[in-house]
DNA sequence: ACAATCACG
DNA sequence: ACGTACGTGATTGTA
């Protein structure tokens, strides 16, 4: 059977308005707003490559009067003037379109829906499967065999039995159930007290509005026949607002509707006025003839002694230089060096390759290390890299150490850019150089066939090696002088530089696993899970994946008709934690599921995963401690993942049991105690809450008493736990929403405990109110070591993003200033390690926790020296509390007391 | 690849 | 009138 041709309908300013609240604040070169343009930008990208129209369109709405308005005046009444940020975005938008060629239609004093609707139905009577890509709900009334909704954003599409699950109802029923539930985003009224689910039902039953209004007496429910009779006229008014119409006359020439080539220079062009250098690589056709980006590139293969002699006598020559090792493995702990690339100078850089095919010459692994032994540990030689953590590791397995000056080009994007997730050589040469690296892909392959680097030859990872090499040394001639210029050198050189080696170091101790523990652990949990999982089955009355989120609504919402709470970002009913337990009070079953959820999740991602991850030569687990990831300037730890091991229950804690010291040697435990809200008393100088630390008193006892006026002799528990989550909450950004929904109380009630802590602790108020005012300034916050986070949103004068900006602004301040503060310990306390020649090394951190392997008569000097140093890591307003412990695992560790 | 969930600070 | 607590990473199921 013939493929039907594909007809694809914009519904441009449903999509404009989707993608400018969906993507954060954004901003071109000119200072002008782009986020509504790069989302469309995205959109069409992937529209035209994903699913390659053979018709296109894109409907704005026409000037002029709209003639649903002579309905009802109050038509789309509640919207609001357009933000002022997207207004200038609509031009470039349109210059979108024109640049991939997709045609616009406007038809004075029609809106879009109605253009969409006819060139729906035109498309449906030629012949073609047509796809509307609306966020627009009216739009659903249009559904047929051949007439479908695309969700651009989640790639989902609506078809006729997609409404028929979603409301229960056919095509021809949506413009009745829209008219019974109103539509706020047109401002179409509906009937009160009818929602989605009364709609289906009575939809179901009655069939048609007209057949309901006329059978009111036999719906059930006197309040529901009552708002029915008085917003009869209502409801039939808004059905006549929401129906689309399909029979206007436009003149359409399909030949013009084709889908076209893009113009991809008028397409650059904007990519460079709008700074969307990541799109100018996707674009489809090649470069114009005209200029070509020249990439003067001159990569030597060091491969016999003489070469190496000549290489030799040159590097010992240069005060700096960067290099970058070539592996088998991303883990730098279980790789072998295939080979070493270097450069000094932009534009050239040498191989030395110690391992290849059997075909191709290498160098002598033992000499080359030998030889660049002393260079690489000179104090006098800046050593530059791209995440030079790597190289350190995996030199370092091969018995060579990196020391003396470093820089590294990771570090330095990272603290200027923060909030980039993204510091890989392959975007920043993009970024910085309007170069695109040669993808490793190129030489291993990928997926299931992924080869070796030390099967590739020789030449070709040279002039993959090489470049990076290269790249590498003039990013850093970039990315230092502007963290120079921008203040952050000594931030960079005091805490996040030699932060590097020590990182280096704890990977490399890793810390002692107790696999026969997990073992025995895994065991019982799976006892238990057996069981809860019989039962489970019992009392839903079959057995069923419980892992599987749809198979467990199905459970809970249709067969056991439990009433559903809240929905996921994705429309879906949620079962999330605090959904099962409010629906623990009207059934057995979800204190089951919970059960189960935590067993199964403690067993599959703690139990029997880390045994996989211990090393097979030293029977340690060496995760990765990653140091350009947290946008707040916090670590981040991977490949496992050691800063979420759990401790909050006593099933989960039980898994630090499997977490030991060597024999004879003991785990030390340092921890800050209550870090972030000693922060929040320096920054504030607050003097109630300062006091309070000053006095080493319980602070969530001391702002109980405060928020609720009495005596800190009579707060009890609950009051207690009201005032942890307030205090949490300050340091999260505080609403009266949030609060309410954690304390399970009203959102009065929760604004009357907000307004008494600021009336308390005025001082707070006053820091937030100064942070904010800053952030707006700037653009950005900056900790108590100048560390830097542009804050987006922030200037946005209404909406969501604007909340969330300001609660980012001042956690960031909170939150970042404390990962400071540990990071300076670190430092401190790596140095006198060494200093006093004690045999104990730092191995883990998280957060706001150090922990230690020390021989065990080591143990009173180091918790002296670990205490001194993390007291005095920052001179602070108030003072800072260490907690330590000591024992053979992690969870049986002893207080010591200072 | 993505969403949902949940482990930690 | 909206929908949020901040910051991470791993596992699972599903498309």
């Amino acid at each position: 059977m013939a493929q039907r041709p594909t007809f694809y309908i914009l519904d441009a300013f449903s999509l404009i308005f989707q993608v400018f609240h969906a993507i954060p604040e954004m901003t071109g070169p000119a200072g002008q707003p782009t986020q509504a343009v790069f989302g469309i930008f995205r959109d069409m990208l992937n529209l035209l490559r994903d699913r390659k129209p053979d018709y296109l369109a894109a409907a704005f709405d026409g000037e002029g009067p709209v003639f649903r308005s002579e309905i009802y005046p109050q038509y789309k009444a509640n919207r609001t003037a357009m933000p002022a940020d997207l207004v200038p975005q609509i031009a470039v938008i349109r210059r979108v379109f024109e640049g991939f060629g997709v045609p616009v239609l406007v038809v004075p004093g029609m809106e879009a829906d109605d253009i969409i609707a006819t060139l729906a139905r035109r498309g449906e009577e030629r012949g073609m499967d047509v796809f509307i890509c609306t966020a627009d709900k009216d739009a659903r009334q249009l559904l047929s065999d051949h007439v479908r909704i695309l969700n651009l954003r989640k790639n989902a599409v609506i078809d006729v039995p997609a409404l028929l699950k979603e409301w229960g109802i056919r095509p021809d029923q949506v413009v009745d159930f829209l008219a019974l539930t109103g539509d706020s985003v047109d401002n179409v009224p509906g009937v009160p007290g009818i929602g989605e689910g009364f709609a289906s039902t009575f939809l179901k039953e009655f069939g048609t509005l007209d057949s309901l209004l006329q059978n009111i007496e036999k719906v059930r429910g006197p309040k529901k026949q009552q708002s029915l009779r008085e917003h009869a006229e209502t409801a039939r008014r808004a059905r006549m607002l929401v129906t689309l119409r399909d029979d206007l006359a436009l003149d359409l020439d399909w030949e013009t509707l084709k889908t076209s080539e893009p113009n991809v220079d008028a397409l650059k062009t904007l990519c460079i006025e709008c700074g969307f250098h990541r799109f100018m690589s996707e674009l489809p056709a090649p470069q114009p003839a005209g200029e070509v980006q020249t990439w003067v590139a001159d990569y030597r293969v060091v491969d016999t002694p003489e070469l190496f002699g000549d290489f030799l006598t040159e590097l010992k020559r240069q005060p700096r230089f960067c290099l970058d090792t070539e592996t088998t493995d991303i883990d730098p702990l279980r790789a072998s060096l295939v080979g070493i690339a270097v450069s000094w100078k932009a534009g050239l850089a040498y191989y030395l390759p110690l391992r290849g095919p059997i075909h191709c010459r290498v160098l002598d692994p033992h000499e080359v290390l030998e030889a660049l032994r002393p260079i690489l540990a000179d104090p006098e030689v800046e050593k530059v890299g791209q995440n030079l953590k790597y190289d350190m590791l995996a030199l370092g397995r091969a018995g060579v150490a990196i020391e003396g000056p470093i820089n590294d080009t990771m570090i330095l994007s990272y603290l200027l850019e923060s909030g980039e997730r993204n510091h890989n050589l392959d975007q920043l040469a993009q970024r910085l150089l309007g170069h695109t690296m040669i993808p490793i892909t190129d030489l291993i392959g990928k997926g299931k066939k992924q080869g070796r680097m030390d099967q590739v030859e020789v030449a070709r990872v040279a002039a993959y090696a090489g470049e990076d090499a290269d790249a590498t040394w003039r990013i850093e001639e970039i990315l230092a002088p502007r963290v120079k210029s921008q203040g952050l050198w000594k931030l960079y050189t005091e805490v996040e530089r030699p932060l590097i080696s020590i990182l280096a170091g704890m990977e490399q101790v890793g810390v002692g696993v107790d696999t026969r523990r997990l073992g025995e652990l895994s065991r019982e949990f799976a006892g238990r899970l057996a069981t809860l999982e019989d039962n489970v089955y019992r009392l839903a009355g079959g057995p069923f994946n419980i892992n599987s989120g749809p198979q467990l609504r199905e459970v809970l919402f249709e067969k056991l008709k439990l009433p559903t709470q809240q929905k996921t970002p994705g429309g879906e009913q949620s079962t999330a934690q605090d959904i099962l337990e409010a629906l623990a009070s009207r059934h057995q079953l979800p204190a089951l599921l919970l059960q189960h959820r935590q067993l199964s999740k403690l067993k599959s991602t703690y139990l029997d995963a880390l045994p996989a991850l211990v090393h097979p030569e030293d029977g340690r687990i060496h995760a990765s401690f990653n140091q350009g990831v947290a946008a707040t300037g916090r670590l981040s730890s991977s490949d496992p993942n050691l800063q979420n091991i759990p401790v909050r229950t006593e099933e989960g804690k039980q898994i630090r049991q499997a977490f030991v010291a060597r024999e004879g040697w003991r785990l030390l435990t340092a921890d800050y105690s209550q870090i972030e809200l000693r922060i929040l008393a320096h920054f504030s100088g607050d003097p109630a809450l300062s006091r309070a630390f000053e006095l080493n008193h319980d602070i969530h006892s001391v702002v109980a008493a405060r928020i609720y006026g009495v005596p800190e002799s009579q707060v009890d528990g609950s009051m207690r736990r009201v005032a942890k989550t307030v205090n949490f909450g300050v340091i999260y950004g505080l609403s009266p929403y949030g609060l309410a929904a954690r304390l399970g109380i009203s959102q009065a009630e929760a604004g009357a405990f907000i307004d008494s802590y600021f009336r308390e602790y005025a001082g707070v108020d006053q820091f937030i109110t100064r942070t904010l005012e800053a952030a707006l300034a700037a653009g950005r916050v900056e900790t108590i070591l100048g560390r830097r986070r542009p804050i987006s949103g922030i200037k946005n004068t209404t909406g969501r993003n604007r909340n969330l900006a300001e609660r980012t602004a001042v956690n960031t301040v909170i939150q970042g200033s404390a990962a400071d503060l540990i990071k300076m310990a670190m430092i401190k306390i790596d140095r006198r390690l060494r200093a006093q020649g004690l045999q104990a090394r730092m191995i883990l951190q998280i957060h706001d926790e150090l922990v230690f392997e020390t021989p065990e008569n080591e143990v009173p000097d180091l918790a002296a020296l670990v205490r001194q140093e993390m007291n005095t890591a920052l001179a602070l307003e108030v003072p800072l509390k260490v907690d330590l412990g000591a024992g053979i695992n992690w969870l049986d560790v002893e207080a010591i007391e200072g």
